[in-house]
DNA sequence: TGCATCAACTTGTTCCTACAAGTTGAGCAG
DNA sequence: CTGCTCAACTTGTAGGAACAAGTTGATGCA
Protein backbone atom coordinates (compact mmCIF):
# COMPACT_ATOMS: atom_id res chain seq x y z
CA UNK A 1 0.00 0.00 0.00
CA UNK A 2 2.50 2.36 1.11
CA UNK A 3 5.75 2.05 -0.98
CA UNK A 4 7.33 5.04 0.78
CA UNK A 5 9.62 4.47 4.04
CA UNK A 6 8.16 4.73 6.97
CA UNK A 7 10.34 7.77 8.01
CA UNK A 8 9.17 9.56 4.46
CA UNK A 9 5.51 9.04 6.08
CA UNK A 10 6.10 10.45 9.02
CA UNK A 11 7.63 13.58 7.53
CA UNK A 12 5.00 14.03 5.04
CA UNK A 13 2.17 13.49 7.70
CA UNK A 14 3.53 16.04 10.03
CA UNK A 15 4.60 18.75 7.04
CA UNK A 16 1.00 17.99 6.10
CA UNK A 17 0.01 19.35 9.42
CA UNK A 18 2.59 22.29 9.54
CA UNK A 19 1.40 23.83 6.38
CA UNK A 20 -2.11 23.57 7.06
CA UNK A 21 -1.42 25.60 10.23
CA UNK A 22 -2.17 22.94 12.80
CA UNK A 23 0.60 23.72 15.27
CA UNK A 24 0.55 27.73 16.23
CA UNK A 25 3.44 29.60 15.00
CA UNK A 26 5.54 29.11 18.07
CA UNK A 27 3.84 26.24 19.92
CA UNK A 28 5.95 22.82 19.84
CA UNK A 29 5.19 19.53 18.37
CA UNK A 30 4.86 16.77 20.01
CA UNK A 31 8.09 15.18 21.79
CA UNK A 32 9.73 12.39 19.66
CA UNK A 33 8.21 9.61 22.40
CA UNK A 34 4.50 10.82 21.26
CA UNK A 35 5.36 10.79 17.63
CA UNK A 36 7.28 7.33 17.97
CA UNK A 37 3.76 6.08 19.53
CA UNK A 38 1.56 8.05 17.76
CA UNK A 39 3.49 6.55 14.19
CA UNK A 40 4.57 3.42 16.04
CA UNK A 41 7.48 3.54 14.50
CA UNK A 42 11.02 3.34 16.83
CA UNK A 43 12.47 6.51 18.02
CA UNK A 44 15.07 6.67 15.29
CA UNK A 45 13.00 6.15 12.38
CA UNK A 46 11.00 9.54 14.06
CA UNK A 47 14.40 11.48 14.74
CA UNK A 48 14.99 10.60 10.56
CA UNK A 49 11.43 11.97 9.63
CA UNK A 50 12.09 15.07 11.93
CA UNK A 51 16.07 15.64 10.84
CA UNK A 52 13.87 15.81 7.09
CA UNK A 53 11.67 18.42 8.08
CA UNK A 54 14.39 20.48 9.75
CA UNK A 55 16.57 20.19 6.69
CA UNK A 56 13.53 21.56 4.27
CA UNK A 57 13.70 24.65 6.75
CA UNK A 58 10.15 23.61 8.25
CA UNK A 59 11.38 22.94 11.85
CA UNK A 60 14.20 23.67 14.72
CA UNK A 61 14.83 21.64 17.36
CA UNK A 62 16.55 22.39 20.40
CA UNK A 63 17.54 20.04 23.33
CA UNK A 64 15.80 19.89 25.99
CA UNK A 65 13.38 22.43 24.66
CA UNK A 66 11.70 20.51 21.20
CA UNK A 67 10.88 20.69 18.30
CA UNK A 68 9.15 24.31 17.06
CA UNK A 69 7.79 25.51 13.41
CA UNK A 70 9.62 28.44 11.97
CA UNK A 71 8.53 31.74 11.49
CA UNK A 72 9.56 33.36 8.62
CA UNK A 73 9.01 37.19 8.18
CA UNK A 74 11.21 38.38 5.64
CA UNK A 75 13.03 41.58 4.95
CA UNK A 76 12.94 43.02 1.89
CA UNK A 77 15.73 45.00 0.36
CA UNK A 78 15.74 47.20 -2.89
CA UNK A 79 19.09 46.85 -4.49
CA UNK A 80 18.41 48.69 -7.21
CA UNK A 81 17.61 51.55 -5.55
CA UNK A 82 20.83 51.25 -3.38
CA UNK A 83 23.69 53.51 -3.81
CA UNK A 84 21.53 55.40 -6.22
CA UNK A 85 22.02 59.19 -5.82
CA UNK A 86 19.03 60.00 -6.61
CA UNK A 87 17.37 58.69 -4.14
CA UNK A 88 17.03 60.45 -0.64
CA UNK A 89 18.13 58.69 2.29
CA UNK A 90 20.19 59.39 5.87
CA UNK A 91 23.08 57.63 6.58
CA UNK A 92 23.88 54.76 4.38
CA UNK A 93 21.44 52.70 2.64
CA UNK A 94 21.15 49.88 5.55
CA UNK A 95 20.45 52.34 8.29
CA UNK A 96 17.66 53.86 6.10
CA UNK A 97 16.21 50.54 5.63
CA UNK A 98 16.21 48.72 8.63
CA UNK A 99 14.69 52.07 10.25
CA UNK A 100 12.01 52.95 7.98
CA UNK A 101 10.45 49.16 8.40
CA UNK A 102 10.29 50.54 12.44
CA UNK A 103 13.20 47.97 13.25
CA UNK A 104 16.55 48.28 14.78
CA UNK A 105 19.83 48.16 13.35
CA UNK A 106 23.37 47.32 14.60
CA UNK A 107 26.84 46.46 12.98
CA UNK A 108 30.19 45.82 14.24
CA UNK A 109 33.28 47.23 11.76
CA UNK A 110 36.29 45.71 11.34
CA UNK A 111 39.06 46.50 8.10
CA UNK A 112 42.27 44.68 6.87
CA UNK A 113 44.32 45.12 4.26
CA UNK A 114 45.14 42.15 2.82
CA UNK A 115 46.13 40.59 -0.52
CA UNK A 116 43.30 40.43 -3.36
CA UNK A 117 41.51 36.93 -3.95
CA UNK A 118 41.35 35.80 -7.74
CA UNK A 119 38.17 36.49 -7.81
CA UNK A 120 38.38 39.86 -6.16
CA UNK A 121 41.10 40.80 -8.51
CA UNK A 122 39.50 39.82 -12.00
CA UNK A 123 36.70 41.76 -10.76
CA UNK A 124 38.50 44.69 -9.95
CA UNK A 125 40.48 44.01 -12.78
CA UNK A 126 43.92 44.19 -10.63
CA UNK A 127 46.78 41.85 -10.16
CA UNK A 128 46.06 38.91 -8.56
CA UNK A 129 47.88 39.27 -5.05
CA UNK A 130 48.11 42.70 -5.14
CA UNK A 131 46.78 44.89 -2.17
CA UNK A 132 43.07 45.43 -1.08
CA UNK A 133 41.52 47.41 1.66
CA UNK A 134 38.49 45.11 2.68
CA UNK A 135 36.15 46.95 4.94
CA UNK A 136 33.98 44.20 6.97
CA UNK A 137 30.98 44.40 8.13
CA UNK A 138 28.62 42.38 10.05
CA UNK A 139 25.15 43.40 10.46
CA UNK A 140 22.14 42.79 12.72
CA UNK A 141 18.61 43.56 12.82
CA UNK A 142 16.64 44.21 16.41
CA UNK A 143 19.60 42.20 17.59
CA UNK A 144 19.54 39.14 14.89
CA UNK A 145 22.29 38.48 12.78
CA UNK A 146 21.21 39.68 9.59
CA UNK A 147 23.98 39.74 7.20
CA UNK A 148 27.87 39.75 6.29
CA UNK A 149 29.22 42.07 4.27
CA UNK A 150 32.78 42.28 2.77
CA UNK A 151 33.53 45.31 0.63
CA UNK A 152 36.88 45.74 -1.31
CA UNK A 153 38.70 48.40 -2.13
CA UNK A 154 41.77 48.56 -4.58
CA UNK A 155 44.93 50.24 -3.33
CA UNK A 156 44.78 53.15 -5.68
CA UNK A 157 41.37 53.98 -4.68
CA UNK A 158 42.62 53.92 -0.91
CA UNK A 159 45.48 56.58 -1.55
CA UNK A 160 43.25 59.05 -2.73
CA UNK A 161 40.53 58.52 -0.02
CA UNK A 162 42.07 57.27 3.05
CA UNK A 163 39.27 56.97 5.33
CA UNK A 164 38.34 54.18 4.02
CA UNK A 165 40.24 52.03 5.68
CA UNK A 166 39.51 53.22 9.18
CA UNK A 167 37.36 50.79 10.95
CA UNK A 168 34.16 52.97 11.76
CA UNK A 169 31.21 53.10 9.90
CA UNK A 170 30.75 56.50 7.59
CA UNK A 171 27.76 58.18 8.70
CA UNK A 172 26.79 59.81 5.40
CA UNK A 173 27.74 56.31 3.36
CA UNK A 174 30.42 55.06 1.18
CA UNK A 175 29.09 55.99 -2.09
CA UNK A 176 28.25 59.76 -0.77
CA UNK A 177 31.96 60.12 0.67
CA UNK A 178 33.08 58.60 -3.00
CA UNK A 179 31.08 60.86 -5.29
CA UNK A 180 31.58 63.90 -2.67
CA UNK A 181 35.03 63.62 -2.76
CA UNK A 182 34.72 63.35 -6.79
CA UNK A 183 34.87 59.09 -7.31
CA UNK A 184 31.37 58.70 -9.15
CA UNK A 185 30.15 54.94 -9.22
CA UNK A 186 27.81 55.36 -12.52
CA UNK A 187 27.22 51.39 -12.64
CA UNK A 188 27.02 48.08 -11.35
CA UNK A 189 27.08 44.57 -11.68
CA UNK A 190 25.24 42.26 -9.60
CA UNK A 191 25.64 38.53 -9.15
CA UNK A 192 22.97 36.60 -6.75
CA UNK A 193 23.27 33.24 -5.75
CA UNK A 194 22.80 30.90 -2.97
CA UNK A 195 24.16 28.13 -1.22
CA UNK A 196 24.42 26.41 2.23
CA UNK A 197 26.01 28.05 4.63
CA UNK A 198 29.80 27.15 5.48
CA UNK A 199 30.19 26.04 8.65
CA UNK A 200 31.94 29.47 9.47
CA UNK A 201 28.51 31.58 8.30
CA UNK A 202 26.42 29.02 10.12
CA UNK A 203 28.15 30.63 13.27
CA UNK A 204 27.95 34.08 11.99
CA UNK A 205 24.50 34.39 11.15
CA UNK A 206 23.51 32.22 13.60
CA UNK A 207 21.69 29.55 11.49
CA UNK A 208 20.77 26.06 11.84
CA UNK A 209 20.80 23.39 9.42
CA UNK A 210 18.27 23.94 6.48
CA UNK A 211 18.63 27.52 6.02
CA UNK A 212 20.44 28.32 2.87
CA UNK A 213 22.21 31.90 2.59
CA UNK A 214 21.78 34.62 -0.30
CA UNK A 215 25.30 35.44 -1.95
CA UNK A 216 25.05 38.67 -3.23
CA UNK A 217 27.97 40.26 -5.63
CA UNK A 218 28.29 43.83 -6.49
CA UNK A 219 31.04 45.03 -8.58
CA UNK A 220 30.77 49.23 -8.64
CA UNK A 221 32.44 51.07 -11.34
CA UNK A 222 33.10 54.51 -12.40
CA UNK A 223 33.52 55.95 -15.47
CA UNK A 224 36.70 54.86 -16.00
CA UNK A 225 37.54 51.63 -13.90
CA UNK A 226 36.02 49.51 -11.03
CA UNK A 227 36.03 50.60 -7.87
CA UNK A 228 34.86 48.78 -5.28
CA UNK A 229 33.66 44.85 -5.13
CA UNK A 230 31.14 43.48 -2.15
CA UNK A 231 30.01 40.37 -1.07
CA UNK A 232 27.22 40.23 1.41
CA UNK A 233 25.79 36.94 3.08
CA UNK A 234 22.77 37.29 4.35
CA UNK A 235 20.15 34.70 5.46
CA UNK A 236 17.72 33.17 3.20
CA UNK A 237 14.90 32.69 5.22
CA UNK A 238 14.98 36.73 6.40
CA UNK A 239 15.53 38.17 3.28
CA UNK A 240 14.36 39.07 -0.06
CA UNK A 241 15.72 41.17 -2.68
CA UNK A 242 14.07 43.04 -5.33
CA UNK A 243 15.43 45.31 -8.60
CA UNK A 244 12.81 47.98 -9.86
CA UNK A 245 14.34 47.88 -13.72
CA UNK A 246 12.47 50.45 -16.36
CA UNK A 247 9.13 52.53 -16.42
CA UNK A 248 7.20 51.24 -13.20
CA UNK A 249 4.82 53.97 -13.13
CA UNK A 250 2.18 51.83 -13.42
CA UNK A 251 2.89 49.94 -10.45
CA UNK A 252 2.51 52.68 -7.49
CA UNK A 253 -0.95 53.85 -8.78
CA UNK A 254 -3.97 52.55 -6.74
CA UNK A 255 -6.37 49.90 -8.98
CA UNK B 1 40.77 17.52 23.73
CA UNK B 2 37.96 17.65 21.80
CA UNK B 3 34.85 18.98 22.34
CA UNK B 4 32.96 18.72 19.21
CA UNK B 5 30.93 15.39 18.94
CA UNK B 6 32.74 12.46 16.94
CA UNK B 7 30.27 12.49 14.14
CA UNK B 8 31.52 16.59 13.66
CA UNK B 9 35.55 15.52 13.84
CA UNK B 10 34.18 13.16 10.95
CA UNK B 11 32.32 15.61 8.49
CA UNK B 12 35.09 18.64 9.44
CA UNK B 13 38.41 16.12 8.42
CA UNK B 14 36.69 15.41 5.33
CA UNK B 15 34.93 18.89 4.45
CA UNK B 16 38.74 19.50 4.75
CA UNK B 17 39.74 17.07 2.28
CA UNK B 18 37.14 18.00 0.10
CA UNK B 19 37.58 21.89 -0.23
CA UNK B 20 41.53 21.38 -1.02
CA UNK B 21 40.38 18.59 -3.72
CA UNK B 22 42.08 15.71 -2.32
CA UNK B 23 38.95 13.84 -3.93
CA UNK B 24 39.06 14.37 -7.72
CA UNK B 25 35.92 15.45 -8.87
CA UNK B 26 34.03 12.90 -9.78
CA UNK B 27 35.93 9.75 -8.04
CA UNK B 28 34.43 8.28 -4.93
CA UNK B 29 34.80 8.69 -1.33
CA UNK B 30 35.66 6.22 0.88
CA UNK B 31 33.03 3.80 1.61
CA UNK B 32 31.30 4.00 4.59
CA UNK B 33 32.66 0.68 6.39
CA UNK B 34 36.09 2.20 5.42
CA UNK B 35 35.44 5.42 7.05
CA UNK B 36 34.02 4.06 10.18
CA UNK B 37 37.63 2.11 10.63
CA UNK B 38 39.83 4.94 9.62
CA UNK B 39 38.10 7.16 12.00
CA UNK B 40 37.08 4.08 15.17
CA UNK B 41 33.52 5.42 15.35
CA UNK B 42 30.50 3.47 14.07
CA UNK B 43 28.94 2.75 10.72
CA UNK B 44 26.05 5.08 12.31
CA UNK B 45 28.31 8.01 13.88
CA UNK B 46 29.86 7.74 10.14
CA UNK B 47 26.57 7.99 8.35
CA UNK B 48 25.67 11.54 10.70
CA UNK B 49 28.95 12.56 9.58
CA UNK B 50 28.15 12.52 6.20
CA UNK B 51 24.64 13.38 6.13
CA UNK B 52 25.71 16.83 7.24
CA UNK B 53 27.89 17.10 3.87
CA UNK B 54 25.27 15.98 1.97
CA UNK B 55 23.09 18.82 3.92
CA UNK B 56 25.50 21.18 2.92
CA UNK B 57 25.51 20.11 -0.71
CA UNK B 58 29.10 19.11 -0.86
CA UNK B 59 28.77 15.57 -1.47
CA UNK B 60 25.83 13.13 -3.14
CA UNK B 61 25.40 9.84 -2.14
CA UNK B 62 23.67 6.58 -4.34
CA UNK B 63 22.95 3.64 -2.68
CA UNK B 64 24.89 0.97 -4.08
CA UNK B 65 27.76 3.36 -5.55
CA UNK B 66 28.55 5.42 -2.76
CA UNK B 67 29.47 9.07 -1.77
CA UNK B 68 30.92 11.63 -4.57
CA UNK B 69 32.09 15.29 -4.55
CA UNK B 70 29.22 17.40 -6.57
CA UNK B 71 30.76 19.59 -9.22
CA UNK B 72 29.53 22.68 -9.89
CA UNK B 73 29.45 23.81 -13.00
CA UNK B 74 26.93 27.46 -12.80
CA UNK B 75 25.07 28.65 -15.30
CA UNK B 76 24.58 32.97 -15.48
CA UNK B 77 21.12 34.44 -16.33
CA UNK B 78 21.30 37.54 -17.27
CA UNK B 79 18.18 39.40 -15.61
CA UNK B 80 18.58 42.61 -16.87
CA UNK B 81 18.71 41.75 -20.36
CA UNK B 82 16.01 39.58 -20.53
CA UNK B 83 13.25 40.86 -22.23
CA UNK B 84 14.64 43.82 -23.47
CA UNK B 85 13.41 44.85 -27.12
CA UNK B 86 17.21 46.43 -27.71
CA UNK B 87 19.15 43.20 -26.99
CA UNK B 88 19.02 41.46 -30.32
CA UNK B 89 17.98 37.81 -29.78
CA UNK B 90 17.17 34.75 -31.90
CA UNK B 91 13.49 33.05 -30.27
CA UNK B 92 13.32 33.91 -26.63
CA UNK B 93 15.62 34.25 -24.09
CA UNK B 94 16.03 30.42 -22.49
CA UNK B 95 16.92 29.65 -25.80
CA UNK B 96 19.12 32.51 -26.92
CA UNK B 97 21.21 32.02 -23.81
CA UNK B 98 21.23 28.31 -23.43
CA UNK B 99 22.27 27.88 -27.16
CA UNK B 100 24.96 30.84 -26.75
CA UNK B 101 26.63 28.89 -23.93
CA UNK B 102 26.92 26.04 -26.58
CA UNK B 103 24.22 23.69 -24.29
CA UNK B 104 21.22 21.86 -25.43
CA UNK B 105 17.70 23.61 -24.38
CA UNK B 106 14.89 21.46 -24.16
CA UNK B 107 11.27 22.54 -22.75
CA UNK B 108 7.82 21.29 -22.19
CA UNK B 109 4.84 23.15 -22.04
CA UNK B 110 1.32 23.01 -20.39
CA UNK B 111 -1.07 25.79 -20.55
CA UNK B 112 -4.27 26.04 -17.54
CA UNK B 113 -6.82 28.38 -17.18
CA UNK B 114 -7.09 28.93 -13.37
CA UNK B 115 -8.55 31.74 -10.55
CA UNK B 116 -5.45 33.49 -9.53
CA UNK B 117 -3.71 32.57 -6.23
CA UNK B 118 -3.63 35.73 -3.42
CA UNK B 119 -0.30 36.52 -4.20
CA UNK B 120 -0.51 36.81 -8.02
CA UNK B 121 -3.68 38.33 -7.76
CA UNK B 122 -2.05 41.22 -5.92
CA UNK B 123 0.96 41.33 -8.04
CA UNK B 124 -1.38 41.47 -11.37
CA UNK B 125 -3.93 43.73 -9.34
CA UNK B 126 -7.22 41.59 -10.10
CA UNK B 127 -9.54 40.38 -7.72
CA UNK B 128 -8.61 37.05 -6.28
CA UNK B 129 -10.06 33.91 -7.51
CA UNK B 130 -10.27 35.80 -10.95
CA UNK B 131 -9.54 33.36 -13.74
CA UNK B 132 -5.94 33.57 -14.96
CA UNK B 133 -3.88 31.98 -17.96
CA UNK B 134 -0.46 30.02 -16.77
CA UNK B 135 1.90 28.88 -18.54
CA UNK B 136 4.02 26.31 -16.93
CA UNK B 137 7.49 25.40 -18.30
CA UNK B 138 10.17 22.95 -17.56
CA UNK B 139 13.10 23.20 -18.64
CA UNK B 140 15.99 21.34 -19.40
CA UNK B 141 19.51 21.75 -20.62
CA UNK B 142 21.91 18.91 -21.84
CA UNK B 143 18.83 17.14 -20.46
CA UNK B 144 19.39 17.75 -16.73
CA UNK B 145 15.98 19.56 -14.93
CA UNK B 146 16.98 23.42 -14.67
CA UNK B 147 13.94 24.99 -13.75
CA UNK B 148 10.41 25.46 -13.85
CA UNK B 149 8.51 28.59 -14.93
CA UNK B 150 5.01 29.61 -13.87
CA UNK B 151 3.57 32.53 -15.66
CA UNK B 152 0.12 33.73 -15.09
CA UNK B 153 -1.39 36.22 -17.44
CA UNK B 154 -4.71 38.27 -16.46
CA UNK B 155 -7.65 37.38 -18.45
CA UNK B 156 -8.25 40.50 -20.05
CA UNK B 157 -4.85 40.08 -21.67
CA UNK B 158 -5.84 36.60 -23.21
CA UNK B 159 -8.96 37.59 -24.79
CA UNK B 160 -6.71 40.20 -26.51
CA UNK B 161 -4.28 38.17 -27.39
CA UNK B 162 -5.15 34.15 -27.68
CA UNK B 163 -2.23 32.78 -28.42
CA UNK B 164 -0.84 32.97 -25.10
CA UNK B 165 -3.73 29.95 -24.36
CA UNK B 166 -1.86 27.73 -26.59
CA UNK B 167 -0.15 25.04 -25.15
CA UNK B 168 2.85 25.55 -27.36
CA UNK B 169 6.48 27.50 -27.46
CA UNK B 170 5.81 30.99 -29.04
CA UNK B 171 9.06 30.91 -30.90
CA UNK B 172 9.82 34.91 -31.25
CA UNK B 173 8.88 35.23 -27.42
CA UNK B 174 6.23 36.43 -25.76
CA UNK B 175 7.59 39.73 -25.06
CA UNK B 176 7.86 39.99 -29.06
CA UNK B 177 4.70 38.66 -29.40
CA UNK B 178 2.83 41.00 -26.81
CA UNK B 179 5.13 43.92 -28.38
CA UNK B 180 4.25 43.60 -31.96
CA UNK B 181 0.82 43.35 -31.37
CA UNK B 182 0.63 46.54 -29.91
CA UNK B 183 1.27 45.50 -25.87
CA UNK B 184 4.47 46.89 -24.53
CA UNK B 185 6.39 45.99 -21.35
CA UNK B 186 8.55 48.83 -20.22
CA UNK B 187 9.17 47.86 -16.93
CA UNK B 188 9.46 45.07 -14.41
CA UNK B 189 9.81 44.65 -10.93
CA UNK B 190 11.83 41.58 -9.55
CA UNK B 191 11.94 39.78 -6.66
CA UNK B 192 14.82 37.38 -5.66
CA UNK B 193 14.09 34.83 -2.80
CA UNK B 194 15.57 31.36 -1.79
CA UNK B 195 14.76 28.59 0.12
CA UNK B 196 15.24 24.53 0.11
CA UNK B 197 13.21 22.60 -2.19
CA UNK B 198 9.48 21.43 -1.11
CA UNK B 199 9.27 17.90 -2.18
CA UNK B 200 7.32 18.61 -5.50
CA UNK B 201 10.04 21.02 -6.64
CA UNK B 202 12.88 18.17 -5.52
CA UNK B 203 10.81 15.84 -7.91
CA UNK B 204 10.56 18.24 -10.77
CA UNK B 205 14.15 19.47 -10.58
CA UNK B 206 15.52 16.11 -9.33
CA UNK B 207 17.42 17.65 -6.62
CA UNK B 208 18.30 16.14 -3.48
CA UNK B 209 19.16 17.21 -0.04
CA UNK B 210 21.36 20.44 0.55
CA UNK B 211 20.43 21.93 -2.62
CA UNK B 212 18.07 25.57 -2.29
CA UNK B 213 16.15 26.64 -5.17
CA UNK B 214 16.61 30.26 -5.88
CA UNK B 215 13.04 31.56 -6.74
CA UNK B 216 12.80 34.52 -8.88
CA UNK B 217 9.25 36.38 -9.49
CA UNK B 218 9.12 38.88 -12.12
CA UNK B 219 6.09 41.29 -12.37
CA UNK B 220 5.83 42.98 -16.33
CA UNK B 221 4.29 46.27 -16.68
CA UNK B 222 2.81 48.04 -19.44
CA UNK B 223 2.55 52.04 -19.29
CA UNK B 224 -0.98 51.37 -17.61
CA UNK B 225 -0.54 48.43 -15.62
CA UNK B 226 0.35 44.97 -14.87
CA UNK B 227 0.41 42.19 -17.74
CA UNK B 228 2.44 39.25 -16.05
CA UNK B 229 3.52 37.69 -13.44
CA UNK B 230 6.57 34.97 -14.08
CA UNK B 231 7.81 32.71 -11.22
CA UNK B 232 10.99 31.14 -11.59
CA UNK B 233 12.52 28.53 -9.79
CA UNK B 234 15.82 27.33 -10.32
CA UNK B 235 17.96 24.96 -8.75
CA UNK B 236 20.60 26.74 -6.51
CA UNK B 237 23.55 24.58 -7.45
CA UNK B 238 23.79 25.19 -11.37
CA UNK B 239 22.32 29.15 -11.58
CA UNK B 240 23.31 32.35 -10.77
CA UNK B 241 21.35 35.65 -11.80
CA UNK B 242 22.76 38.79 -13.24
CA UNK B 243 22.13 42.50 -13.08
CA UNK B 244 23.68 45.35 -15.04
CA UNK B 245 23.01 48.45 -14.02
CA UNK B 246 23.83 52.28 -14.97
CA UNK B 247 26.65 52.99 -16.98
CA UNK B 248 29.08 49.98 -17.32
CA UNK B 249 30.78 51.01 -20.42
CA UNK B 250 34.07 50.54 -18.03
CA UNK B 251 33.37 46.79 -17.33
CA UNK B 252 33.65 45.74 -21.01
CA UNK B 253 37.10 47.31 -21.80
CA UNK B 254 40.53 45.71 -21.35
CA UNK B 255 42.57 46.44 -18.51
C1' DT C 1 9.02 34.62 50.73
C1' DG C 2 13.09 33.37 48.33
C1' DC C 3 16.30 30.28 46.66
C1' DA C 4 18.53 25.95 45.79
C1' DT C 5 17.86 21.27 44.52
C1' DC C 6 16.19 17.71 42.03
C1' DA C 7 13.05 14.77 39.43
C1' DA C 8 11.05 14.42 35.09
C1' DC C 9 10.83 15.77 30.97
C1' DT C 10 13.11 17.09 26.41
C1' DT C 11 16.70 16.31 22.41
C1' DG C 12 21.75 14.86 21.36
C1' DT C 13 25.23 11.36 20.69
C1' DT C 14 26.92 6.76 20.15
C1' DC C 15 26.90 2.25 19.82
C1' DC C 16 24.74 -2.43 18.26
C1' DT C 17 22.12 -5.58 14.98
C1' DA C 18 19.61 -7.05 10.89
C1' DC C 19 17.91 -6.93 6.54
C1' DA C 20 16.53 -4.45 2.00
C1' DA C 21 18.02 -2.73 -2.27
C1' DG C 22 21.11 -0.93 -5.92
C1' DT C 23 25.69 -1.72 -8.58
C1' DT C 24 29.55 -4.08 -10.36
C1' DG C 25 32.56 -7.41 -11.91
C1' DA C 26 34.02 -12.24 -11.86
C1' DG C 27 33.03 -16.46 -13.62
C1' DC C 28 30.44 -19.95 -15.66
C1' DA C 29 27.16 -21.96 -19.20
C1' DG C 30 25.94 -21.89 -23.81
C1' DC D 1 32.81 -14.85 -27.59
C1' DT D 2 28.19 -13.76 -25.62
C1' DG D 3 25.19 -13.42 -22.16
C1' DC D 4 23.43 -14.72 -17.75
C1' DT D 5 23.91 -15.53 -12.83
C1' DC D 6 25.56 -14.55 -8.60
C1' DA D 7 28.73 -13.17 -5.01
C1' DA D 8 30.52 -9.21 -2.98
C1' DC D 9 30.50 -4.90 -2.56
C1' DT D 10 27.88 -0.36 -1.82
C1' DT D 11 24.14 2.69 0.73
C1' DG D 12 19.17 2.68 2.71
C1' DT D 13 15.87 1.55 6.32
C1' DA D 14 14.40 -0.03 10.85
C1' DG D 15 14.77 -1.47 15.10
C1' DG D 16 17.12 -1.79 19.78
C1' DA D 17 19.81 0.14 23.89
C1' DA D 18 22.28 3.36 26.88
C1' DC D 19 23.88 7.52 28.49
C1' DA D 20 24.88 12.79 27.99
C1' DA D 21 23.08 17.26 28.27
C1' DG D 22 19.70 21.05 28.25
C1' DT D 23 15.11 22.83 30.27
C1' DT D 24 11.33 23.24 33.37
C1' DG D 25 8.58 23.15 37.21
C1' DA D 26 7.65 21.13 41.70
C1' DT D 27 9.40 20.48 46.14
C1' DG D 28 11.28 21.63 50.26
C1' DC D 29 14.61 24.04 53.07
C1' DA D 30 16.23 28.46 55.10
Amino acid sequence: MSKQPKYRQVADALRREIVNGAFDSHRRLPSESELSARFDASRNTVRSGLALLVSEGLITSSQGLGYEVRSHEVFELNASRFENLEFPQNGDAYNTDVTNAGRRPHQSFRVEMLPAPADIAERLKIEEGSTTALRFCHRYVDDVPWSTQATYYPAWLIEERPRLAEPKDIEEGTTRYLAASGIEQVGYFDEIATRMPTPEEARLLEVGAGVPVLLWTRTGYSADRPIRCTITTFRGDLNRMNYEIGDLSARSETT
